[in-house]
RNA sequence: GCUGGUGUGGCGGAAUGGCAGACGCACGGGACUUAAAAUCCCGAGGUGGCAACACCGUGUGGGUUCGACUCCCACCACCAGCACCA
């Protein structure tokens, strides 16, 4: 009888969605909770491959330990607010309600062929209002206590898009969403002051389970960095202190190298030094220059630098009180630190570049050669080199000038040592219709005020124009209905906020809501929460992973410290899948000419195949190319399998199958727990062929061998154990092993005479060290080789091999 | 440039410091068949040899060890992230 998979997976999937067979249980009373999250979808058109590559190991895993006796929650969810639907409206004028709804029902359904495990009753979706409901309610606590302020400053705008990026959306000056160069310009702008949870981030980042790469790149991100803060006092050229200059240095040990300080062009000092500046013509020019240059353009010619000097202006080095010139010059970032950097050409290249086009003297002040390029950090730290010219640290290694020199400087009250980071705050709105509006009013009397917690949700008023205008506001802008309220303190009219929230907003809590997901009193039930606890094993692919993450982390640690949630982590563990590959080893994308679609694979080959197939091709966190080559080795295995119910003979487990039945099972608990499903598979694929060797399988094992299939395979395994045992495989539990069923009673060992393999011996495993010894040693060969020669060590590796090393 | 990761047959890929190449694909041979497909069995890292067997083999070069794909050092290549961060 063949295996008709169309049908049976069919009648399957019909089953568990009907019978709500995932169901998770809250506060269930006997059975501990495990909480599998698979990232959830972003709405926005089929499912593809790379959502074959993610969710079927999770869904394993779940299914897994529902065997094992958990109480399992694995829900899942739309990312709907973003720009799919937002283009989707403005390209053929469809109704971004209406394309969301569509989507998510669409690959909830697709979900349902991959034979998913999902608790369907659990499912959101985040341009939901039930759902935004609670992502304005976190805005209003982050507002409420001040981590969320708004502020006019020079942010990332996209001219294509008219809308403001985060420096997340906006790497290497181009915009996320449409590759076009990213501006600077100033304007109103939402912050989340997320920057102040820098050093709990790490914290987040150093507990998590997750791979090495994808944590260095998160603290790449968070740039901490430690160092020395350095006052320089400012004088014009009547020898009249005007000010101070405040310098952030990682490498203090080079202060009396300094031959020049520079200043971020968009310095506010430079505008409160004016008066003082000899050539502000000159150095107004510079600053309109760069202004207009893209953040790309200033990070393409690193090589040519550019700047103006501030004439009139000079500081004082604190150490030698020597006369310092002070410039202005795009290199310096007005973002990082104090937007200020003490110059050392000799010690750093980028000062020496700039020392060179402006005729800038250099002082050496460690050794090295510094005739045609700087001596830098990492070579002279590494070195350990002495100090020159540099008073009384001269011939001082540089480690220990390092910390004599900061303390100097602390103790002449000039500085202090100080941590910074790369990470800015979060610029948090768009000009953009498709995302939470603001819960918030902007009044001219009273500024920004917060609507009241009952008037949530503030509901997206439907729209048929979903541009921005000519000056680049939101399209909310045009709804003057809905933007025309009164304020909520003093009653006069005013105007709503009609910027949204960027997409990450609603991704940046949506595992909490999975906990509860219609409660209308709060985000979720506390006790809830506590009950589901952190995301035990988060999978999901890698390419916003970085960003996500952080944002997660940053919700969640606020959220813990207001008293909402009970946990500072969000998740235990996160894996990150790799990629399926085309064939020239590039992504593969819907827009790729060889993309090949799940629901094709499923269609040709069958649920439980196109499963398994995807997963033999590599590991979880492995990009794998695709190939439809091998895919008859997993169609073949399946058909093995299927005929494996006209083989079955005896009842319980055989004397001649214990020893494999049992490895497999251990095998099986250790790559499901780890997401290994290739070699998952070639274990069970090696246990059919020994069955299939010895002609027989006995009903016990062919019982067990169904539910160690089960989480691969769920639709043959769930047919074929109701057809033999004519009950519900989602009943049963993982079949326990016996640990001394894992050994043979005799296996073959190597024998090797000084670590050369020379003959194969089978030995009895009961046997101790010395018999095994005894009957090695009797060998033909290995007596040969002993002929007139002594034994100076015998090592024996239990079940594995005998070394014997002789002179 | 910096940081992290990865280098194993024709291919995808396995190997708690202990018999490298499991499992599978493709390939070769055989059985069944009028024939083919399907299925089943056997073979197979490379070089030499009819063969037994010998030698060489996990990016390259060193090291530690009785023993190294695995640990250490240096280098090379590829992938990913970051990149004028003071």
């Amino acid at each position: 009888m063949n295996y008709n998979y169309k049908e049976i997976e069919k009648k399957w999937q019909d089953r568990w969605y009907k019978e709500k067979s995932f169901k998770a249980i809250d506060f269930h009373p006997t059975k501990p909770k495990y909480y599998v999250l698979y990232e959830f979808y972003n709405i926005s058109g089929n499912l593809h491959m790379g959502h074959m590559k993610g969710t079927i190991p999770a869904d394993a895993l779940a299914r897994f330990k529902r065997f094992k006796g958990y109480n399992v929650l694995f829900p899942i969810g739309g990312d709907a607010f973003g720009l799919p639907a937002e283009n989707a409206a403005i390209k053929t004028g469809i109704d971004p309600h209406e394309f969301v709804s569509n989507g998510l029902n669409n690959v909830l359904e697709q979900s349902r062929q991959l034979g998913l495990s999902f608790d369907w009753d659990r499912t959101i979706c985040t341009s939901d209002p039930e759902y935004y409901k609670w992502t304005q309610w976190i805005f209003l606590q982050l507002f409420k206590h001040g981590k969320a302020y708004k502020e006019k400053s020079k942010v990332n705008f996209c001219p294509h898009c008219q809308t403001v990026l985060s420096n997340e959306d906006s790497q290497g000056g181009k915009c996320d969403r449409c590759g076009n160069d990213v501006v600077q310009e100033v304007r109103w702008s939402w912050f989340l002051k997320m920057r102040e949870y820098a050093e709990k981030l790490l914290g987040n980042i150093d507990r998590i389970n997750m791979a090495e790469n994808l944590k260095e790149a998160q603290r790449n991100w968070i740039g901490r960095s430690e160092g020395t803060q350095i006052k320089f006092a400012i004088y014009n050229d009547k020898e009249e202190k005007v000010g101070d200059l405040e310098i952030f240095t990682t490498c203090v040990e080079t202060v009396y190298g300094i031959t020049y300080v520079a200043l971020a062009p968009e310095n506010s000092l430079v505008d409160k030094l004016k008066p003082y500046i000899k050539n502000w013509k000159d150095v107004e020019d510079y600053r309109k220059k760069t202004a207009l240059r893209t953040e790309l353009d200033r990070l393409s010619d690193q090589k040519d630098k550019t700047g103006a000097r501030l004439e009139g202006l000079y500081v004082v080095n604190p150490v030698n009180n020597k006369k310092v010139p002070m410039f202005i010059a795009d290199f310096v970032l007005n973002g990082y630190a104090t937007g200020a950097v003490m110059a050392v050409p000799s010690h750093d290249q980028r000062d020496y570049e700039f020392a060179e086009k402006f005729n800038i003297p250099k002082i050496q002040i460690i050794e090295g050669d510094t005739s045609k390029c700087a001596v830098e950090k990492k070579e002279y730290l590494s070195k350990n080199s002495k100090m020159i010219n540099s008073a009384e640290f001269s011939g001082m290694p540089v480690k220990e000038a390092k910390k004599k020199i900061a303390q100097k400087l602390i103790d002449m009250g000039v500085a202090e040592i100080k941590v910074n980071y790369k990470m800015t705050d979060w610029a948090f709105n768009r000009q953009r219709y498709w995302g939470e509006p603001f819960p918030i009013v902007l009044c001219s009397h009273c500024g920004e005020v917060a609507l009241d917690e009952k008037d949530l949700p503030l509901v997206l008023p439907k729209v048929k124009d979903y541009m921005p205008n000519e000056k680049g506001d939101s399209p909310l802008s045009k709804a003057k209905d809905w933007v025309e309220c009164k304020c909520p303190k003093c009653g006069r009219p005013a105007k709503r906020e009609t910027d949204t929230m960027p997409n990450w907003a609603g991704s940046s809590w949506y595992w909490l809501r999975y906990a509860d997901p219609h409660n209308d009193k709060a985000i979720a039930d506390y006790e809830k929460l506590k009950y589901w606890g952190s995301v035990d094993c988060y999978t999901g692919g890698t390419e916003h992973i970085t960003r996500h993450v952080l944002y997660a982390f940053f919700w969640q640690n606020f959220l813990y410290e207001i008293g909402a949630v009970p946990t500072r982590d969000p998740f235990v563990r996160k894996m990150g899948s790799g990629l399926i590959l085309d064939s020239e080893g590039k992504k593969m994308s819907k827009s790729s000419a060889n993309g090949v679609s799940p629901l094709e694979v499923i269609d040709k080959y069958g649920t439980d195949v196109a499963r398994m197939h995807v997963h033999f091709l590599g590991g979880y966190e492995d990009n794998t190319p695709w190939t439809y080559d091998g895919i008859n080795g997993i169609t073949s295995f399946i058909d093995r399998v299927w005929s494996l119910q006209d083989m079955v003979k005896g009842e319980g487990v055989s004397k001649e199958h214990i020893y494999e039945l049992s490895v497999l099972n251990k095998k099986l608990c250790d790559d499901y727990e780890n997401l290994k499903l290739n070699t998952a598979i070639s274990a069970l694929m090696t246990f059919v062929k020994k069955i299939k060797e010895d002609g027989f399988i006995t009903k016990e094992e062919l019982r067990q061998f169904l539910i160690f299939l089960n989480p691969l395979a769920p639709h043959i395994t769930s047919e074929m154990y109701e057809r033999v045992f004519n009950a519900q495989i989602l009943d049963q539990s993982w079949p326990d092993y016996d640990e001394k069923n894992l050994i043979k009673s005799s296996v073959e060992i190597a024998v090797q005479v000084n670590s050369k393999i020379i003959a194969k011996a089978n030995i009895d495993t009961s046997l101790n060290k010395e018999e095994i010894l005894s009957q090695v040693k009797e060998e033909d060969k290995v007596k040969e080789l002993l002929n007139g020669k002594t034994i100076v060590k015998e090592i024996y590796v239990p079940n594995r091999l005998v070394n014997l090393i002789v002179k």
